[in-house]
RNA sequence: GCGUCCGUAGCUCAGUUGGAUAGAGCGCCGGCCUUCUAAGCCGGAUGCCGCAGGUUCGAAUCCUGCCGGGCGUGCCA
């Protein structure tokens, strides 16, 4: 029987619940989950382990709620698992049992939470990353990736099957700039890219075509003939490289298949050392056409307009702007085109039921024209698709500009991330530990670093990304959770090799649980109790909002509850015997788990050392 | 102009469906390494929650209006 890993209720406040809920009179009308979902940890000190504020009792009971809770203090029965029951004001505040809420919280935790089981019906897809090739891949780019993954892990930790879809940029008129120059503007000899990272020098490539063109349109509309002369000649030889590469010219096609190559190859790269894996990749080439078919039928049937020679639709539900265009007056597709046919696509190679979209904040006009033209094409799922935006990824001088040359490529942020992490953290090890394990341990932390760092912010709040600031890992940050669970792994590699481990069998052992768990008595036990108990709604409540950053705020609270106890004199674990050395090999156990858990389902590995 | 997002401590940000004395990180000041990792822990100072109204027993949270900033807004993606 797995252990539900996404909860709505936290395991102890259910079992509070099934005491606490016979008390509450029934006119109340509440039920068990509502009790249970009432229930949380208190916001003052010394108020007992859970609060149950009364406020919402008082109109069905026509009664006030410090009232109220001063007869639920006297009602409720103690000496089981609440042991002690006090009304402060509207708030009724629990003591619970230690053993009791050692037997609820910490069983399921130290026994492994594992890979996710599918529970619900609903199969989900998960469309990010979406970079465009022949351009270089840059921090930017980190924050969706890191969004998408973690979405796609916590719906799965939700309990849904979730298909990870990526969408490759790899058709319009950026190639074609690239192209331009990568032909004209280099000799035979400067067509060879480097042994490593093509994609970058093809971005590289694009930046210059790209700033080179912005330069004489500047020049031009300054007055400058040669200037306009030039943009004209490029304009044209751009537009010739796109019109030839949609013709499936031979030449060209071979050029543009072997420089795609060069980007797909990087991109596998990245992916692979940020550890995130697709289930599908779509390219734009591939809904190209079909999109265009589209376009054609619904214009024939009526549901498309033109307008100015373009064709399209005026969806006046959105009164700011109601064109919504769908092909551009020379007869080629738009981004929009190709998304029309995207949609259906997935529903119909996969057959899911909601389909979510990864894409950044402006865009998000764009896909509330998506899914009202899909739904006026007759396409009911329609209502099923959902786009989750995000703020932009800026720099301390401001937006990222590849013409200001102030874009942060990724290997340069992965490089001076290891390096760093190598020189400033990890050399102290060298000698003691192998290579290829401080190698691995910088690989882990670079990513706890920047993969928390994406994701511990609200999504609609920019992040400014300023990479010595990055380079601290102290505080709120992914390596300060990381080492919290390095160090309680620390502390049961040292228990095991005195000999002292938890007792095979204890877990599932009520009285010996118990009687482990009652010795756990310490503040800092107690609250990291609390903080586990936590988990699972944590976990719920950020696949429900799609929001991974109320995940990062939960665990840096367990985080610091666990390096509470793991540098209290009070705690130690090693030195102690019998039910006190159980009860904190238990509490350790289910508290490296849980941090090495949430954190992967933000797609954060933990060393086992650091 | 219209749409949308943001505005909370010196800085960067949390703040569940309205509920207890508004929290955390950085920075600053002072402590803690002979026993499970100092990437850590403990203590201290700092707030007209942008402004003004309204709803409510109760508002950082909901409503309205304003102020300031970002982004989007017909042939890019």
């Amino acid at each position: 029987m797995p252990e539900a890993l996404s909860r709505s209720t936290s395991a102890l406040a259910q079992a509070v619940a099934a005491v606490l809920h016979p008390s509450i009179p029934a006119e109340a009308g509440l039920s068990l989950d509502d009790v249970a979902g009432m229930l949380a940890p208190p916001k003052v000190k010394n108020a007992g382990d859970l609060a149950f504020g009364c406020f919402r009792l008082a109109k069905a009971l026509r009664n006030a709620p410090p009232k109220i809770a001063a007869e639920l203090a006297d009602a409720l029965p103690k000496g089981g698992i609440i042991k002690e029951a006090v009304a402060t004001g509207p708030f009724l505040n629990l003591t619970i049992d230690l053993g009791a809420m050692a037997s609820a919280v910490l069983p399921a935790l130290a026994r492994g939470l594992g890979e996710p089981v599918v529970t619900r019906d609903e199969k989900v897809m998960v469309e990010y990353s979406q970079p465009n090739t022949h351009k270089a891949f840059h921090v930017g780019h980190m924050r969706n990736v890191s969004l998408g993954d973690a979405l796609v892990r916590l719906l799965r930790a939700h309990g849904h099957e979730v298909v990870a879809a990526n969408y490759l940029g790899d058709v319009g008129a950026h190639i074609a700039k690239c192209l331009w120059w990568y032909l004209d503007m280099l000799t035979q000899d400067e067509r060879t890219p480097p042994a490593e990272a093509k994609g970058e020098w093809l971005g590289e490539l694009y930046a210059k075509a790209n700033n080179q063109l912005a330069q004489w349109e500047d020049d031009a509309k300054a007055g400058d003939a040669d200037a306009q002369a030039k943009l004209e000649q490029a304009k044209a030889r751009t537009t010739e490289i796109l019109l030839k590469l949609e013709a499936r010219d031979p030449e060209l096609t071979a050029v543009w298949k072997k420089t795609r190559q060069w980007s797909l190859e990087e991109f596998d790269e990245i992916y692979a050392w940020s550890k995130v894996v697709f289930d599908r990749v779509f390219y734009e080439s591939e809904v190209d056409e079909p999109g265009l078919t589209l376009v054609q039928d619904y214009l024939e049937q009526g549901v498309f307009v033109e307008s100015e020679g373009a064709v399209g639709i005026f969806n006046e539900e959105i009164k700011h702007m109601p064109f919504f265009m769908l092909r551009k007056r020379d007869g080629t597709s738009l981004y929009s085109t190709k998304d029309l046919a995207l949609a259906k696509l997935k529903f119909e190679e996969y057959a899911i039921d909601r389909s979510i979209y990864v894409v950044d904040m402006r865009q998000s006009d764009h896909f509330k024209h998506v899914f009202l033209t899909l739904k006026k094409m007759g396409f009911e799922q329609a209502e099923q698709c959902h786009h989750v935006p995000y703020e932009m990824v800026e720099l301390p001088e401001g937006a990222m500009s590849t013409r200001k040359g102030t874009v942060i490529l990724f290997r340069a942020l992965r490089e001076r991330m290891l390096g760093h992490l190598e020189e400033a953290y990890l050399a102290k090890y060298r000698g003691d530990w192998s290579d290829e394990e401080i190698a691995q341990t910088a690989h882990a932390l670079a990513l706890g670093a920047i993969k928390y760092g994406m994701l511990n912010r609200d999504v609609n709040q920019k992040i400014v990304f300023d990479l010595e600031a990055w380079m601290n890992l102290e505080g709120n940050t992914g390596p300060y959770i990381q080492y919290s669970a390095a160090r309680l792994g620390s502390i049961l590699r040292k228990a095991q090799e005195a000999g002292k481990t938890l007792q095979a069998g204890l877990v599932d052992d009520p009285s010996t649980l118990a009687a482990a768990g009652a010795t756990l008595e310490q503040p800092e036990e107690r609250e990291l109790m609390s903080a586990l108990d936590g988990l699972a709604v944590a976990v719920h409540n950020a696949a429900e909002g799609l929001k991974p950053s109320t995940l990062c705020t939960y665990l840096h609270g367990l985080a610091k509850a666990v390096n509470r106890f793991s540098t209290s004199k009070a705690c130690k674990v090693i030195d102690q015997e019998g039910d006190r050395l159980q009860g904190r090999l238990l509490l350790v156990t289910a508290a490296n788990e849980a941090l090495r858990w949430g954190l992967w389902q933000l797609g954060i590995p933990s060393p086992a050392r650091m």
